[in-house]
DNA sequence: GTAAATAGGTTTAACCTTAAACTTACTGCT
DNA sequence: AGCAGTAAGTTTAAGGTTAAACCTATTTAC
């Protein structure tokens, strides 16, 4: 391994110098001198040892992606198509700038904890739902922490997500604007909190404005694979008079989808069906899934350019940043007209 | 934060005691000793920091996920699902074993030195496609290796891979036996080395056995967005007398099935499609996509199996393991019967 | 002409952890 | 009694880097 006292033996002079160089403090030495180290570390391939600097500097460098899930949880975050685009866009930026990305998953605050002693993290990206105690933990860190798809109120983290009211609005008024009435809201069971409530509550909010009382058996929890869909589709066609279906995510309503024709149902004919997500698998479903977009290289970039602007200790006006979403309309919801 | 001095200084030891302590050579510690600095440990909240360890033990407990392209590329490898799949199954298994991620792209071997100095990276998982003067650089490393689908061979370097050719194989003899003649190889333009290739020959060897001669016109290059298919559709509209098309990969196959609709050519009335990958939108789609299933589960725990291993320093007897594939037969295919 | 400032460095100590070498008190054996 | 062996530690040095303090020769200011 080269170090730095290796290119200081090298050129004739301290490691402090070298040190220096490296660090563009150049006004301390001359250019002479500046050349020569250059050229050293060139020659021998030097690269600093992080480890030796974290030590000293009490800066790793190192940001972290942190999933949190259930303990009991075998579930596998990256299985989501967004986490994985997600960090391959903030792993991008990150490089670009220097710093380093490790990937986490913690189950709890102690766990998250110990990890930050570990590494010195010098910031955090934290994906996932979580409970109130966690978000004690995360608030109460002294490093930049970028929140995503988080609804809990903190004045120091910063949050990057979506309108996902607005957004589940739109799409079951659109349900409703073309005629449906009994309307069922798809989605995976964690409605108390986070961004499944908050569709649940534009779904409602829709509902409301039209007139159309909510109906609690039009709610199915389920999980997102195809099994579950199963599952999701047989409870569906027991829901006498229903004709829509919004769901929380593109791979639920494509699913959900697949297993109605198994029944010789049909969208849009049978059953209208709006996703969420606009995943690339939405225009290769058939009939192309109606579904609420999200952008996705958007959301990455603006949460890895906060965590950058954090990180060189700029202020930062707008932290909390919700992104738009956008009804892309395909052909999976067909219009009713009611005899009146 | 709290250092093995405060625990030394706390519980009245020295620094080396609470060492010992903590890597279980408790021989050396007497039991009221040790239950005293266990409790110290937990009540001021202990954890080692990874930067002295890995400074002066020159074992960082980080593996590295590196994700090798181009240096112009600005294409995401973390858009490809089973890259995302692959780092959660592997980040579950190092945690578990007291090891931690990084994940990173590079664009050259320097960039991949100088990254393996900086953090005396104790292992390395090396994902894509790379040219020999790269591999040069990855089988004079000297720490564990795992590469992911690489056909470079190599003593030093384990590789976890696929039947690639013999999936491709299976497919174009599926799509011969179903009276096939005519079938176009759709491919993003990797065909020198690798998994494209020997899915290549896979294709080439299948038509070959079937007396079928090769025609280089038969060959679509296309990358694998939706944009791009629709090019490639084009193409295929082309060439007469097409009735099969295999695609190395699932989205390439459902885009390719997708824009052939929109010019009112269906599958698989009038193209007969296969895919590579059997991703979960293969069965979503319609019609459903037969297709080559690989095992990515699987793929992931053996590839992470080996790096715990040879992390360990056990000695491996099969560490270039090729995982079966298996055509899935869905409806995408139609018999083909030719008057005779 | 002399003090002050500047250029261009060097030395030292610290960051936290660990391995190797060393110490001390006691037990057991002959 | 004398010695070896063991239990239970401690001390020291090292790992690579950096910030702070220090040093020396030359230049500038008046």
């Amino acid at each position: 391994m080269v170090t730095i006292t290796d290119i200081a033996a090298a050129t004739g002079v301290s490691a402090t110098t070298v040190s220096n160089v490296i660090h563009g403090r150049s006004n301390r030495v001359s250019e002479e001198t500046v050349a020569k180290i250059n050229e050293a570390i060139k020659k021998l391939g030097y690269s600093p040892n992080m480890s030796a600097r974290a030590l000293v500097s009490r800066q790793s460098k190192v940001v972290g992606f942190i999933n949190h899930t259930m303990p009991t949880s075998d579930y596998n975050p990256m299985d989501d198509p967004f986490t994985a685009t997600f960090i391959g866009i903030i792993e991008k930026a990150l490089r670009e700038n220097g710093y380093y990305l490790m990937v986490r998953t913690v189950t709890s605050s102690e766990e998250l904890l110990a990890l930050l002693r570990n590494w010195n993290m010098d910031g955090l990206f934290i994906n996932g739902v979580f409970r109130d105690s966690f978000f004690e933990t995360i608030d109460s860190l002294d490093i930049p922490v970028v929140l995503i798809d988080s609804y809990i109120d903190s004045k120091k983290c910063s949050n990057v997500g979506l309108e996902d009211r607005t957004g589940c609005y739109m799409a079951t008024k659109y349900l409703i604007d073309h005629g449906h009435r009994q309307i069922v809201f798809a989605a995976p069971p964690f409605f108390e909190e986070g961004v499944v409530y908050e569709r649940f509550e534009g779904y409602k909010k829709a509902l409301k404005e039209a007139g159309i009382p909510f109906d609690e058996s039009m709610v199915i929890q389920t999980e997102l694979d195809y099994d579950s869909c199963l599952t999701a589709a047989r409870s569906i066609l027991e829901l006498p008079g229903v004709t829509g279906i919004v769901a929380t995510a593109d791979v639920l309503a494509a699913g959900i989808m697949i297993h109605l024709r198994s029944f010789h149902k049909s969208c849009p004919k049978d059953y209208s069906i709006i996703g969420f997500d606009d995943l690339s698998l939405a225009k290769l479903i058939t009939p192309p899934l109606t579904t609420v977009h999200q952008d996705m290289n958007m959301k990455g970039s603006i949460a890895v350019d906060i965590m950058l602007k954090k990180l060189e200790g700029e202020p930062l006006k707008h932290s909390h940043v919700t992104l738009p979403t956008e009804l892309v309309i395909r052909e999976s919801v067909s219009t009713i007209y009611t005899k009146q």
